[in-house]
DNA sequence: AGTTGACCTTCCTGCAACTGGAAGGAATAT
DNA sequence: ATATTCCTTCCAGTTGCAGGAAGGTCAACT
């Protein structure tokens, strides 16, 4: 299968797939005439696979982590709970900022009139002196 | 004042308010022989405006628009509040979708026994075959 | 055979918002 | 004269790709 397929199949793109090979994260075989890269469904399987990860935000690091043992039949569960537990811990406290930050936001955009008058609590607020 | 002093008195680093400089946020008289830049207490409120602003998630462009915005006396609270508006909803959509993916990782971690077996519900979901 | 058109390849650039480092000028102290 | 600590500009690297150029390949059609 090219690489054409293998994109409508995963969803991902052909940029994204490339990628994922000059980072060795996929080796597909090449067809020593064209040089083309050959999918199999194992291929499919493993992008598939790298597509999930991504989502659930692992950096490419992980996902190659991740893909090792994912194809190692005798590893321990846990080396894999170690990076889903870092990254989780990394989500979490991406997530309290950003919660932290949104309400923070949120309360000026609902001080403020949004009229033609200059007078903007949002304005106040970046411009405050204390920190 | 000098770019080293300005450093301290707000927090930001030589780079980024260089950085700044760079992209027209600020434009600090330069000493006429030397070419350093100097830095009034109006720049410097400015720097801090922009520290707040960029806490807040805003991007450089915002950033500009913002500052503007603040030095103009004229201005409309609209304005403003139409920028912060459409960084609320960025940040609302970003937090959302993060704290999905934070509960996802989070159900799997837990499941997973982390102990030395393969069985691993965490590669089980990457690998899995809905979406 | 020639020529489209739709594939594929590699390589280079750009994005956002910086950070780090190199090379060199400038100010002050010893 | 030299050492130190500023300052300057410029270039590279970060992350995970996307866009585009230049060129090879393949099947189909005239």
């Amino acid at each position: 299968m090219l690489i054409g397929e293998a994109s409508k199949q995963t969803g991902l793109s052909t940029k994204t797939i490339r990628f994922y090979c000059d980072r060795d994260l996929i080796a597909p075989r090449r067809d020593p005439f064209t040089g083309y890269r050959s999918f199999t469904e194992n291929d499919l399987a493993k992008l598939r696979f790298l597509k999930k990860a991504r989502q659930l935000d692992f950096s490419i690091k992980d996902c190659s982590e991740l893909l090792i043992l994912y194809e190692q039949p005798d590893r321990s569960s846990l080396d894999v709970k170690i990076i889903a537990s870092k990254k989780l811990k990394e989500l979490d406290a991406k997530a309290n900022k950003l919660n932290s930050l949104r309400n923070q936001l949120k309360l000026l955009v609902e001080r403020c009139s949004g009229d033609h008058l200059p007078d903007c609590p949002i304005l106040d607020a970046l411009a405050g002196e204390r920190n």
